[in-house]
DNA sequence: CTACGTTTGTGAAACATTTCAACTGCTGCT
DNA sequence: AGCAGCAGTTGAAATGTTTCACAAACGTAG
């Protein structure tokens, strides 16, 4: 009768001698059915070693039960703890969690969103390489939950979850001005991410607040937010004159400032008696790093907790309306910056 | 009559004056259809944004267009890098990729299995924390096509990519002892985890085969292969009376070693002069470290490819055999046991 | 003008589930 | 006896695709 195949409802209903809906009953609404006739049908499921298809539930029922994240970037391990924090959530409203990588590219990420337009997930969490792609609002204008993860849209009109990057940069320079640092590099790239303009914007109103030159507050853009990189602006560091060189660093993440730190160590620099050195995002390898990294922290697992609720509230809540989450980011110093003396 | 659902095959059709079926072959087996009515089709598909539905296509088609890697613990960049490597492979196939995190708690893992089962996903690539547990049996039996990565099962009845760690433990060793150094230490654990075991048992032979003798070479257990562990294996060590403290550590991955540097460095040793650190797997963070860690390399993505193409051939190919995959693990020498002088 | 291929398109069945109106026995009430 | 109410169960419809046997249209050769 089922000749090698993977049992149906229909099996077990017939081993259980009951209909097929009282099968299914039993899996959706338990509290409907006798205990006997339950206790026979959950004994025949498992005789039969009965694995409900989600595929024919999904259509029928027309629910799926799986949420999705689109990362940036699979290498920075920032978007791994955002999508731990998704995951638990999603733990705990019985989903699965789909995780897709684009890689900073737009085209990838398109591909992806295509893909889970077609599983009908039931809402998409993403950090986009660019929040206002036409391509997201096509998601909104068909109805798919959908919450921007460290970011935000300049139009709101969808949910996001974000920390307030401008006030990230002000502590960070806050706090190397009150070590004492007067000519500060501020390392960081490319501009046209959001993010990496909004932390150099923050250090630089606190840098004119405090009435510092402009010229103190020394700009090295990088082509890209990563360890390589942060390596190579810290040979451009080095190559300046020494009159002209900073005392202190602020890295717009932490994998520039892991970068920084190795080639500053390797040319015999003193971390932080000759440089000392701020990083963002706080993940786990700053603390790590041989000489422990002072950073800016942001809720990493918390914002992916937190973009899960919304995009949750927004599949299930009728009345719903988009939000835009704020989090303020906060210094944790570390050997990288310690007080001298 | 489409009131604001999305559009199905049913309603393409009608938009386009043709029957479901054609549609259908549009989508499938274009070169079936004429170009005229093709691109009639494909006007409507557009005008209306109709996006195919997977439940239903993967119910009726039987076939379903994901794959899935249950990794054992996301803390840790190495499997990242695997999955990236599978990710690779499944977009070449045109497949998606579901990743799942167990954390190293067999029930975490058996309840992705499950739910991986109800999807039924076309195969499952696994980083399992016990490979001759039990519910990996259940999916054979099912007949779901699964590779075990980076591990293997005694009883060789399904496919494996692993590398060779006694092979590994054995060059981290013989790469010491060149160096000079006679008192050796060796971190890792729980031995419960076959890597640990074989890589300390690499390490013990050829310590033996060089005739040196077994006290010279001291074994710190961990807990967990965490940079935590680390430290605190760091801390047994100098803990250790001078004439008996080793010169030279090989720690069984890179987090311990990367803890390791960091509290040796804290400490006020240098490395690799005070005490030279060998780690494995050679993840990103090893060679950023402050001082680039020497590391026995895993080939991280490919070893996530090649499970990947043998999922798909027990998926694809009915002549499929199962094959147990070996990869020769290298040492790729760094900045922390430089040859001194 | 017929017979026969070829090409293109059709319509209904099938996939595994959920949902819901209807049905069956009961119990207890009048 | 008749009936209302209730708990438990049933059977059929519906979900959106793919597949496949078949039909229609259109040459083309005899």
């Amino acid at each position: 009768m089922l000749n090698g195949r993977t049992p149906s409802v229909k099996d077990v209903a017939a081993a259980a001698g009951v209909s097929l809906g009282t099968v299914s009953n039993v899996m959706n609404r338990p509290e409907v059915v006798s205990a006997r006739t339950r206790e026979r049908v959950e004994r025949a499921m498992a005789e039969l070693g009965f694995v409900r298809n989600e595929s024919a539930r999904q259509l029928r029922a027309g629910t799926s039960r799986t949420l999705a994240y689109v990362m940036l970037d699979g290498t920075n391990p920032f978007f791994h703890d955002v999508a731990q924090g998704i995951e638990l959530a999603a733990e705990d409203a019985d989903l699965s969690l789909f995780i897709c990588n684009s890689n900073s590219r737009p085209e990838r990420e398109e591909a992806h969103l295509d893909r889970l337009l077609q599983q009908r997930v039931q809402g998409i969490l993403i950090t986009p390489v660019n929040p206002d792609a036409p391509h997201l609002d096509e998601l909104s204008r068909r109805g798919v939950p959908l919450v921007i993860v460290d970011r935000r849209r300049v139009d709101e009109n969808c949910c996001s979850v974000a920390v307030d990057d401008v006030h990230g940069g002000r502590v960070a320079i806050e706090h190397l001005t009150e070590q004492g640092h007067t000519r500060v590099a501020v390392i960081g790239g490319p501009e046209s991410l959001g993010q990496v303009r909004e932390r150099l914007q923050g250090a630089r109103e606190v840098w004119e607040e405090l009435g510092r030159s402009a010229d103190d507050l020394i700009y090295l853009p990088t082509e890209a937010m990563t360890v390589a990189e942060g390596r190579s602006a810290g040979e451009r560091l080095a190559g300046l004159p020494a009159r002209r060189r900073p005392t202190a660093a602020f890295c717009a993440n932490d994998l520039l400032a892991l970068g920084l730190l190795q080639q500053g160590i390797g040319a015999g620099l003193r971390v932080p008696e000759d440089l000392a050195i701020v990083g963002f995002d706080d993940i786990e390898f700053a603390a790590a790093a041989a000489v422990p990294l002072t950073s800016v922290r942001q809720p990493r697992q918390e914002l992916g907790r937190a973009a899960a609720q919304l995009v949750l509230d927004e599949a299930t809540n009728p009345a719903h309306e988009h939000q835009q989450l704020f989090f303020t980011p906060e210094l944790v110093a570390r050997a990288s910056t310690r007080t001298k003396g």
